[in-house]
DNA sequence: CTTCTGGATCGAACGGTGTTCGTATATGGC
DNA sequence: GCCATATACGAACACCGTTCGATCCAGAAG
């Protein structure tokens, strides 16, 4: 821990191009991300803004180009930099299908925490060293468990994006509602589908009550639970074939 | 067909305060929401912004929100629209793993028609008439599946979720996009995983070439597959615990 | 037929956004 | 000590969603 910066002393008379020249060389790649994380982790990535990251920095906007090539590159710098919050476990081949969905499990943890970050990997890869190395992780456990090939490469694709865009859907519920907001909004649109024409929509009138049911932890451990379990399924039809 | 309107008069000499008094009362929802499925359609959602929608109505944009929330209900009201290509068959209790398939596979052709929509419904669930209907429809093949309730409502959640992510991923891929550009991009990419040095990433570096050789249509096939069975095994689980 | 009124219209403006341009500056290599 | 070059950054550009208030006019009320 620093002491609490002094604040800064008044200009000079005669006008001042600079703010603080002594301030100078010290913007970086680094300090940059970490105030744009800072950013994200405070008011999601609608909060952060290139002009925002410049006054925390206090400087111009103009000034983080020499760093960062636009606000996408800085964007998949922050999530590289989250990544580096999860840790893959050691391969081990008889555990394969609970390892990997602990890891996935704990990838989505770690992107949740950092509200909608998770969105920056839908849009497009963002292959970072972070990134790399989840992967490579991924790869072991499913390889030790003898997934054939193909399936490895389809399940890698199709688990990034079930996992993050379950961590996205979740980011998107305001962190400070509380549980009796969630479930008051639960329940209108409950109402809602029990309350539509009988003979157009028997089955969502039906279920109106059953489809709101399931708490977070529920769905979560379903999705999980089908990801892992069908890629076990099309990997033993798969070895089948060979 | 129309003739081609003829080009604006030029305005009376002493000033116009409307551009054209005969144009009035021409705006609402239903003219708006197309103009602004042609802008999707023509660039994606970031062509989309009430100024343009204005323009191509000849109107400015403060005109639109006596008829629209704001641009997250347009957007909702353009998403609902799309849906209405979409037709879900009646159900056949002998074949709802093939029937769920097809309808997943049709709303996923349906959402990639129309560039990035699909992102709309990720950002919030879209409750307009048509996604009413196609839920309804959806919901009647898994009933008439003999899937415990439980498990349909885990599965109409995690399904649309995978529908719409999947088209939101592939509607990244810029449409004038030729094979070649897009197989060169690959190509790049596995390049770099190769190169990376095999002590650190073993696993990646030998699987390179693997993991980016699927096409598009088996990653498509690969998901749906995992999805359906994942729940069809869920579904017999289910039936057997009660 | 006139008057009233409430919704529709819409110019202007507010406060933001990402990015670029041109210029100023300080430091590393000579 | 000088200079090239990477960095810094004020200003501006072209957008964005949304709001405010004034204006207009169709249809209801009298």
């Amino acid at each position: 821990m620093m002491a609490e910066p002094l604040p800064e002393p008044p200009p000079r008379f005669g006008g001042t191009r600079r703010s603080d020249p002594r301030k100078r060389r010290t913007l970086n790649r680094e300090t940059i991300v970490d105030v744009a994380l800072e950013l994200v982790d405070a008011e999601g990535l609608e909060g952060l803004s290139m002009r925002r990251v410049a006054d925390r920095l206090e400087t111009g906007p103009a000034s983080l180009y020499a760093h960062v090539a636009n606000k996408d590159e800085l964007m998949e710098l922050v999530y590289d930099r989250v990544l580096a919050e999860v840790h893959v476990p050691e391969p081990d081949k008889r555990r394969w299908e609970e390892q990997l969905k602990d890891a996935l499990r704990q990838l989505y943890n770690v992107l949740v925490a950092h509200r909608d970050i998770a969105f920056v990997s839908m849009a497009r890869v963002p292959v970072g060293p972070n990134m790399l190395r989840v992967a490579e992780g991924l790869l072991a456990i499913l390889r030790a468990g003898g997934v054939p090939e193909r399936v490895i490469a389809l399940a890698m694709d199709y688990a990034s994006l079930a996992v993050n865009s379950l961590a996205y859907e979740e980011s998107l519920y305001p962190p400070d509602a509380t549980a009796n907001q969630i479930d008051a909004y639960y329940r209108q649109v409950t109402d809602y589908f029990a309350s539509l024409p009988a003979d157009r929509f028997p089955n969502l009138a039906a279920m109106a009550g059953a489809l709101m049911e399931p708490e977070r932890d529920e769905r979560l451990d379903f999705a999980f639970d089908v990801l892992v379990q069908g890629i076990a399924a099309l990997a033993r039809a798969g070895k089948r074939r060979k």
